[in-house]
DNA sequence: TATGAATGAGTTTTCATTCAT
DNA sequence: CATGAATGAAAACTCATTCAT
């Protein structure tokens, strides 16, 4: 009971610390944001974090987590809602906006994978995992919207690279403005 | 006289300088590379990697110039050899196939991106135009292969935002595997 | 009752700690070893380790005390099984070799004294008392062994020095290879 | 020329750091002198001494170097001046109790084999060579001394250990009192 | 008795930048 | 033009110790 408790409030207080620690990565980059940002933004001290993280890299290995996990959950629940006669086009341009819309977490997302390629094999290995299950999920999505299934892998790997790079211009400012248009020119000739 | 042969020698050294930090940049990150580490890798002082360029900032803006030139090179040497009946999907795949292939440029290309959002105003303005510049290359490139003209921003768009994605996934080690496919689902509508 | 009870438990528990924490300093070092790791290694709390122990000093000079006690019993115990006439080279060259082959408490003996010196006049204190202690009792021995007793101090105080100077050694990987030898130079002119 | 002025400089540089580190492991302990207190001690910042030693243990190895040398230096001196009809017992005594009183450099010696045998792989060879060095240059010293050269090593191994163990002893206060009458307890068999 | 969350002062180390020569 | 010595501000991380429960 005791035990629970307190594992409870570890729990809670670790959650605080990644909700800290995403907000300040989002707003002033991973790269600039130092622990002592983190500390001071929750009102603890530096050997407080400590005591919950034991490293920079164990706490930026949760903040992707969390991030990834919110990904996957929006994923799961697009999938989870669609019915037949659904015009795909429509549909999946609904999402990717909503993904694109997130702007200031496109650049987490990009730190996270700027991260992993340079100094985070174990980040990599994660996130690559975390890929992999999104192109299943958009397979399955696809896979309920689409007549011909036969080019479902095809349009995944598409889509997933679309919501990459289209999560990466718009952080810069630079999104695509025609969505609508990219949808109907990609689906054309697929109607549900 | 005088001046302009030091003015070429100026150039010399300062493009000797761009060429090593991008070679470090790219072998082990922008953000791990230190002056001191450029400097030692010419063979050259500190001292001196400050006379040519006055800050980190400096020289890493002159790095992206070249890095963003040799793409837009890329892409206008691509549309200036274009000839009517050439397939689109080939062709636009073989262009993007290479871009993807040259992983390493991957880390650079998504530092200059990061870098642009987190840190440095200046140059995020300088991409947002570099990529302006290829969209118009690509739409002019498109122009010239495609017989519906009037989809050709959409696809511009559709396909800046792949190579985006494409070479970011590539760095990653994730890189798309069915290009061909992708392509020909792309431009089935738009046969040459 | 009660409360001798509760002192027994003291005293056992302060024991546990006392030999979880001397493992710990042979075998990383003292100062390389945390409260917490000697609280981990007893699967107990920090807190618990300063009910018992109010500061790492105080841990400390519990452990030399173990580790002194350990020696002089040795000591001790050896004094005692002398009988007249056996070869003093030969008895003494016996405990020498044992002292320095427990290479490893050689690592804490060597701490305990750096430590007296540098940091902490108790203990400095009572590692001189111990050692006072010691040459009492080798100088015992010697009377029981040798012929002529005149020179039995000179003899403890070289025998104690090369314990000492051999434990390091013996520590340090360099141990004294002929002890034999040394020893049947020593005690050439004193024949049992 | 420029060049060799400045390395001059480097090297005088070096050496003062290695000096002022030097006096601050005997006076307060190895351990408890972090770079800040070495610094401070030359009014220089922390950033200069990196720039000098490019991390601890780097000046300690050099630190150790230069301690290792002078007690090189002076066993080479005395095996230098030794000529036949000395007394042995008085010569050796006279070495040794000129090593011992050097009481706080004893608190250096005692640390760089604490380190070495804890922390430091490199330091520990280092420190190996040297007691071979000096067990060579003993020896030496005792051939010339002694007219039964036979037990030379004995003897030899016998004074390292003496040596090792006296600094200890007399850095601990705790020094051998009667350093003469050992001296002619080890060598009464063999008159010059 | 026992716990473990919290702390803060300290450590080593890095590095862009300056400047006298 | 070129150097490299010097700096200082900041970073990540450690750990003995305290204390409310």
């Amino acid at each position: 009971m005791r035990k629970s408790k307190r594992d409870y409030a570890d729990v809670d207080n670790r959650s605080r610390i990644i909700d800290a620690a995403t907000e300040l990565f989002i707003k002033q980059g991973a790269q600039d944001t130092s622990l002592s940002d983190i500390a001071r933004s929750l009102s603890i001290s530096k050997g407080t974090l400590y005591y919950y993280y034991s490293s920079k890299a164990d706490l930026l290995f949760d903040v992707s987590e969390s991030y990834m996990t919110r990904i996957s959950n929006r994923l799961l629940e697009w999938a989870k809602n669609l019915k037949k006669p659904m015009p795909a086009d429509e549909v999946v341009g609904k999402v990717l906006k909503e993904l694109f819309s997130a702007e200031n977490r496109g650049k987490l997302h990009l730190y996270l994978i700027y991260e992993s390629i340079t100094n985070n094999e174990m980040l990599k290995k994660r996130l690559i995992s975390a890929y992999d299950q999104w192109l299943v999920m958009i397979k399955e999505g696809l896979s309920v919207l689409m007549n011909d299934t036969e080019k479902v892998t095809e349009y995944a790997e598409l889509l997933l690279i679309m919501i990459t790079g289209g999560i990466v211009h718009s952080t810069l400012g630079f999104g695509p403005q025609r969505i609508d248009g990219i949808m109907s020119l990609i689906f054309s000739g697929n109607p549900a």
